[in-house]
RNA sequence: GUUCCCGUAGUUCAAUGGAUAGAACAUCGGUCUCCGGAACCGAAAAUCUGGGUUCGAAUCCCGGCGGGAACGCCA
């Protein structure tokens, strides 16, 4: 068996494709849409004859036969048990022994790399705002994007992450206007509680500018300077994003998140003016209400509704800053596509700036890269509002981790008194901020989702817990066995799966490509969970039936393999969610 | 007002136009001389509403009802 059966589905496509066009009824048009089945029915399913019927206004039920009598006389396809079924299905079961072969062959070498190799990915995601502490706000943003960049790279492509901070937008003027009303030293602040201080100030900066007008304009100046390079408010402005960039990173560390490049709204300042006059001379933007703004006539709504790109004041906005990135995004790093990890509300915003380089890059005959805009949902509270504490402020990032941790090690003190406290740490930052991450990614990111520490935590169903205690159950059984699990991949059992829970282990393992694929096709982390826990609830089902140790060699050998294979499957899913595995917890 | 997203068991979520709408939690009932009980097995329980499209609709289209969001100088 060659590596091009570790992703089953995408070779079934292209045999059943091959022998389609051997039939003249059928043209290269034909996709022979293999799906996973429901098991009650199959392991996969040819699904595009009913597609191409339809089209074609054939019947679909006699264009199955065509195509499942070439099939059962294909040299390739004679593992496998086919039948047509409903109206039009052909229904494709794997045996025992193609099953174990399969096993046997990729147990630890589930390698995509050269799926996406050669492609130049630049994903933008976390992006927070400098001067203010991360919320809970952000943290979609930075566990989904963690999440899509780890499945990219694992797929073999040149992934380039850059945190684009929110680090030069108007509010530094207000806050360096307060900064210097109040006398505020910035080089000498305590780090821990600079950011705080930072709100603090920011507030009292806009109650000064409501009362007063000579405040409101001392802001507007202290903007200009900063914006002209001027050297004390620069300084000033540097000092803040010093100070707020180590509180990040905090954040990053335990998040085990991390960036290739840090390029903010501000590494773009001296780019903006160029683009506003480039867009100018190709007639794509247009001045309106002394505002510069690009319509897309063609288009429903942007047609009335303007991107603004430069204010009327004469300054920059994000609608500008963005449009620059992405232009150095496809000047320096070549990127073939750029993926911005952002909530729901963006969704205008994205598609007026996809829309605008669209016609921009073309103007100018640069390559276009794909550009997608992976948006998600709320975060709500039990009110079934966006979250808030109960005095109504946003959740900072670093209690809700502390939380969590702390949660899980109240957990783990009960349930394994016996270890030591070193090791009751670890396990509960694990599990508590993987519980954090696998709620946020276990469920479709375009829906808002409903925040519940209980639930998270509860150790039972879809959650982290439950996927961990997988894990630490299979390495147990190594660590009895005095066998490595990670590193021997030679167990090749003569003995074929056998017993119900074997075999539907084994077809769940099948899965895990088509499982990826599709990941990578919508960019949604659910579908990977789903499939991990589905394969974990598998494991601990055949667990439960099939004993392991003192079991005579051959079914050892068999239930060994398929432990090891979903150790491997369980743990390199988990890593892919940007979540830690452990051996004992 | 215009536009977008969403509405599925009591609850939280799944379901590429595909076969009998899947799970989990909670509820009720079981399993162990048990390789980690943070486990396993089982029961009951749902597509907001009215039309349409078609071999087939939770999914697509049109109209209601309900919730959320975006609509020019914040990002």
């Amino acid at each position: 068996m060659n590596s091009d059966w570790l992703d089953l589905k995408s070779k079934l496509n292209a045999i059943f494709y091959a022998l389609s066009q051997n039939i003249n009824v059928f043209d290269t048009s034909f996709d022979p849409e293999i799906r996973v089945a429901d098991p009650r029915f199959g392991d996969f399913q040819v699904n595009g004859v009913l597609d191409f019927s339809k089209k074609n206004k054939k019947n679909p039920r006699e264009l199955g036969q065509k195509l499942l009598d070439v099939a059962k006389a294909s040299e390739e396809l004679s593992p496998f048990g086919m039948e047509l079924s409903g109206p039009g299905f052909i229904n494709i079961r794997l045996a025992p022994d193609f099953l174990r072969k399969w096993a046997i062959q990729f147990c630890g070498r589930c390698d995509f790399s050269q799926w996406l190799r050669g492609k130049t990915i630049v994903i933008d995601y976390s992006s927070p705002n400098t001067a203010k502490q991360m919320h809970v706000g952000h943290l979609r943003s930075m566990i989904i994007g963690e999440s899509i960049q780890r499945m990219l790279r694992f797929c073999g492509a040149n992934v380039i992450r850059d945190n684009h901070l929110g680090d030069w937008g108007t509010q530094f003027g207000i806050l360096i206007m307060a900064i210097k009303h109040e006398k505020i030293d910035v080089f000498a602040m305590d780090p821990e509680t600079a950011l705080d201080e930072f709100e603090r100030l920011y507030k009292e900066g806009v109650t000064l500018a409501k009362e007063d007008e000579n405040y409101l304009n001392a802001a507007r100046k202290e903007l200009v300077l900063l914006q002209r390079g001027d050297g004390e408010n620069f300084k000033i402005w540097e000092a803040i994003g010093t100070a707020s960039y180590r509180t990040f990173e905090e954040i990053y560390r335990q998040m085990d998140v991390t960036f290739d490049h840090v390029l903010g709204e501000s590494f773009y300042r001296d780019r903006v003016d160029s683009v506003c006059e480039e867009l100018e001379a190709l007639k794509i933007a247009e001045k309106d209400r002394g505002a510069l703004v690009v319509f897309h006539r063609d288009h429903g709504r942007f047609r009335e509704q303007p991107f603004l790109i430069r204010k009327s004041d004469g300054a920059s906005n994000y609608g500008t800053t963005d449009l620059a990135t992405v232009r150095y995004r496809e000047e320096n790093f070549h990127a073939n596509e750029v993926i911005y990890v952002t909530d729901g509300r963006q969704r205008d915003h994205f598609q007026q700036l996809f829309l605008t380089v669209e016609r921009w890059f073309v103007a100018k005959n640069i390559p276009v890269p794909k550009l997608k805009h992976v948006w998600f949902g709320t975060v709500l509270g039990e009110d079934g509002r966006a979250i808030k504490t109960r005095s109504g402020k946003s959740i900072k990032l670093k209690q809700l981790i502390e939380e969590g941790v702390s949660r899980a090690l109240a957990i783990v003190v009960e349930k394994n008194p016996n270890l030591s406290e070193w090791e009751q740490k670890k396990i509960a930052r694990v599990v508590g901020i993987g519980a954090i991450k696998y709620a946020d990614l276990s469920q479709n990111r375009t829906n808002d989702y409903a925040f519940s520490w209980d639930r998270m935590l509860s150790f039972d169903g879809n959650t982290a817990p439950y996927l961990l205690y997988a894990i630490a159950r299979i390495h147990a059984l190594f660590r009895k066995l005095e066998i490595s699990p990670n590193r021997e991949y030679h167990l090749k059992p003569m003995a074929e799966f056998s017993t119900p829970e074997e075999l539907s282990l084994a077809r769940k393992l099948v899965n895990f490509p088509a499982v990826i694929g599709q990941v990578l096709d919508d960019l949604r982390p659910h579908y990977l969970c789903t499939y991990l826990f589905e394969l974990a609830s598998e494991f601990s089902s055949f667990y439960n039936a099939n004993r392991i140790l003192g079991e005579a060699e051959d079914i050892l050998k068999k239930r060994l393999l398929l432990c090891q294979f979903t150790l491997h499957v369980l743990e390199t899913g988990l890593h892919l969610l940007g979540i830690e595995t452990l051996e004992k917890m």
